[in-house]
DNA sequence: TACAAATCAGTAATGATTACTGAAATTATA
DNA sequence: TATAATTTCAGTAATCATTACTGATTTGTA
């Protein structure tokens, strides 16, 4: 039942802690593959959704239909390009109030929320 | 080119302009089968879509990993249950400044945002 | 070193959504 | 009103992301 090391998922992990651009699974299956050409898509769908449970990853999602992950843990909001597909951190400060303030006028036990953004990121701007 | 009447597509529009709880295709397609019992789930999810494109409809995603919609069509905000997967209007004001507020620190065009809660609703609070 | 348990690669299965096709319904026109 | 043109439909097949399965390989421990 204990947790055993694997070089795939440490890998994984180090791939994601480089990484600012929010991969989905198969973005990080093609570059892992770089390293381990024999890793299976199963084993990296299944370390992203282990690590996210074990707190080390999260997993987000914009509406692109899509599984992001971020190691990024913190709370923070994203951007999602409607060109491009991009997702980018957003540097404003994160609203830690808005829970409470909507639990004023719900009648239920809020525990999170998520704010993303959405439109023209500025590499797309010149194309547009 | 243009658009044909289909009493299918009218009686998904009723049925959602009768709703509150923001179905899901396969949703809409079993309670319109009550009335049309051979209607086609690819005809629900063409017409759900359409009638988003017409701006008829919105369509909602809270993260659950399915497209919901919605016959409000105004800006407002959504609650996620994680316990019964039920889809709540928010009856908070809608931030509409917060676009502007975004685009400060961000390099490019905000279009929209999207705000969703999660937690328990009240109906699943008694049972947790 | 040897055993038990976790992890893997490879592959099959799932579930939501989209695309295709020939038939039926709708609209425009004669 | 009959006909032709075009949209929409039902039914089904295909797609895409993700998850589950299986027997082989790795890892931690005695």
């Amino acid at each position: 039942m204990a947790l055993k090391y694997s070089r795939q998922r440490e890998a994984i992990k180090e791939f994601m802690m480089s990484r600012k651009d929010h991969p989905t699974a198969d973005s990080v299956y093609m570059h892992i593959r770089d390293e381990y050409p024999n890793i299976s898509l199963g084993t990296v769908y299944r370390n992203l959704q282990l690590l996210t449970e074990l707190g080390e990853l999260q997993k987000i999602r914009v509406g692109d239909g899509l599984d992001h992950f971020d190691a990024d843990t913190s709370l923070h909001y994203h951007f999602y390009c409607n060109e491009c597909g991009a997702v980018i951190d957003m540097n404003m400060d994160s609203i830690k109030e808005i829970n409470d303030i909507a639990s004023k006028t719900f009648d239920g036990i809020i525990e999170s929320h998520n704010l993303t953004f959405s439109g023209i990121c500025g590499k797309c701007i010149p194309k547009s």
